[in-house]
DNA sequence: CAATATTTTCAGTAATTATTGAAATATATG
DNA sequence: CATATATTTCAATAATTACTGAAAATATTG
């Protein structure tokens, strides 16, 4: 692999470290999103990220986890290959919006403990609330759309 | 503070940390969001997350520079008080859209990166590519309609 | 401008999280 | 079913990130 791609790697890896993931992942994800042909087995993907096995095990594990990556095997080979999963974006963004879901109830919880206390108090979760409120109703619609026009 | 509180308040930090955000960001503006009054000195901030004077200061200016949180001064009076800016969590959805723009961005490079070849290995970052390009233009009209109703 | 209160900075330390590598387990082949 | 190959697990370690606390800087008062 020529420097130009493994710096490429590292900036998809830093990508996935700004998001909290492990870079890691990014940086396996990254290897599979440039790849060609577009698989690669554990031993390849340890071997161009000088990486330990167990690393990418655990790695891809998660990618699959994750709804990212397909594992796939060939007959009369032993090793796994591991691809990116078409619709991976969308993926990544639907899970995001999930989580928008726990935004609201935290905020819920939150006006249940402060019960009537000053309204004033009550402000900032109220509009918490409300916001991943309007959130978790309009984001299905964009998301349903992209599925639509290309999934 | 009693005991319900500060089980809030981890739980608080607890949602920033799955978000690669420091827990103490989370803890510091889960106070400001049920304090009543709605506002807290820099000690109170310390005294009541038992963290230290440099630990709130640290994470003060953060949430300021994010835009949540507003530091304000009172006339006679020394000490500095913290807020949740109204808008906080529409101005963390700004910038979480904002970043979109690197996802995209991050695909082109590796489209340049492949150039010509093999139509299937440049899939995946087209397809990358166009979904974030999609984002793009349709998260603004759903954040200014909020802004409309709500702003 | 001296005295006092408050905040910031930053080197050191603590806590957390990521990665390795070797052993254990699983899978395919002849 | 023995052998060879591949993968997973997990304890140990490395790397990273968060937090403290004391010293320095800044701001306010009389």
């Amino acid at each position: 692999m020529d420097e130009a791609r493994l710096k490429y790697l590292e900036e998809f890896g830093l990508m996935f470290g700004q998001f909290g993931l492990p870079r890691m992942l990014g940086r396996v994800l990254g290897v599979l999103m440039i790849s060609d042909p577009p698989e690669r087995s554990a031993e390849e993907l340890a071997e161009e990220l000088a990486a330990s096995r167990g690393s990418i095990s655990q790695t891809t594990r998660s990618l699959i986890q994750m709804g990212l990556v397909q594992r796939r095997s060939k007959p009369g080979e032993r090793r796994d290959y591991f691809r990116v999963k078409p619709g991976a974006w969308h993926e990544i963004m639907r899970r995001e919006m999930e989580a928008l879901g726990a935004f609201r109830k935290t905020a819920e919880r939150g006006l249940e403990l402060l019960g009537s206390e000053d309204p004033d108090a009550r402000r900032s979760l109220e509009e918490m609330r409300d916001f991943y409120v309007y959130w978790e109703r309009e984001m299905p619609a964009v998301l349903e759309r992209w599925e639509k026009e290309r999934g």
